[in-house]
DNA sequence: TCCGTTTTATCAGTATACGGATCAATCCGC
DNA sequence: GCGGATTGATCCGTATACTGATAAAACGGA
């Protein structure tokens, strides 16, 4: 048990400058904008994010929009049960592999898509607009560092294995212990 | 409906660049990180802001926990419903108010905030690892001004709710942090 | 081919998150 | 004091998140 030292160290412990929870409070701060800006009815972000990553990944399987999304496979599946029962997304077993499901983004889905992505947008942009505009790049690239997602896009030639190549993984991270 | 250009937005967009899904995926490591070095079996990330709020302002009721740690009203009240059960949190109906409840932390609840407080401390670290040292304050400040909610009502709608005299706190940077 | 492993998806259980409705208690303008 | 407004807490419903267990299909080595 911790002695006097970590007795103290919990009276003196600033929660308002912890990096977690000031990730908590922003990331409740992104999806609180992006909510208003899409409306309280329309997509949330992670639908968005799945529908999304359905459309422009045709014929993919759960598994593959899991990885993409960094969706729970778990909550990946109760929320395409949800999108269909909405009539935005179709899942239907491939023959190919019998265990897979191939996802489909319906019409409707596209419409929903469509309709958000615009306002999506300019709740992407509402997040950063607090951020002085010379800093935002930086910021979002060293949040892409925590994620562990390459912080550039596939541009048109840019096949620089040596960003995609850093795992950076911050499990080296036991030390004595 | 969207013309041609949002049609081709929903094609364009790159998920992975977005603020809010970067937001969310870096919470999500951040929340690992946290589980990974506090235990499986530990208090959350949420449970441990809770907890020490609570430690760290005695007789407070739960709207001012709600308050200081950005939790929920409905999440805050099944929390403390579970940490109670544990027997890590007290909470009785007060005198002087009917309705409040005053919670304190029992015991058992300093001494699983103290067993927890050291390994806290490294997930935080952790967090920040990958960040280039000498970017990470400005990184923690700009994440700070997501977070920095207007007081966001709970309750039904204030729109000539404007930001109630205390905006953007932003500047008040003690040195030695 | 057989069998153990891996993959894909589902389900159960728990925790977090949030809006709306409700109720009791309190506060405040008069 | 009275009565409406506000506050503190709870309950309900829904959505997100993740672990563990399970089942079925596919894979791979001997």
């Amino acid at each position: 048990m911790p002695s006097d030292g970590a007795a103290r160290r919990i009276d003196r412990v600033a929660l308002h400058e912890t990096p977690g929870h000031l990730l908590r409070r922003a990331q409740q701060r992104a999806v609180d904008l992006f909510v208003q800006a899409v409306g309280e009815r329309g997509l949330r972000p992670p639908q968005f994010a799945l529908l999304l990553a359905a459309h422009q990944n045709p014929g993919a399987n759960q598994s593959e929009l899991v990885r993409i999304t960094g969706i729970d496979r778990s909550t990946a599946a109760d929320m395409i049960t949800r999108l269909a029962g909405r009539g935005l997304i179709r899942r239907v077993r491939t023959e190919a592999d019998g265990r897979a499901n191939r996802l489909s983004v319906t019409a409707e889905g596209v419409a929903a898509l469509e309709a958000a992505a615009d306002r999506a947008d300019r709740a992407q942009e509402s997040i950063v607009a607090p951020i002085p505009a010379g800093q935002r790049a930086q910021f979002l690239r060293n949040l892409a560092r925590i994620a562990d997602l390459p912080d550039r896009p596939s541009g048109p030639r840019a096949e620089n294995e040596t960003l995609r190549g850093e795992p950076i993984r911050g499990e080296t991270q036991r030390e004595g212990g």
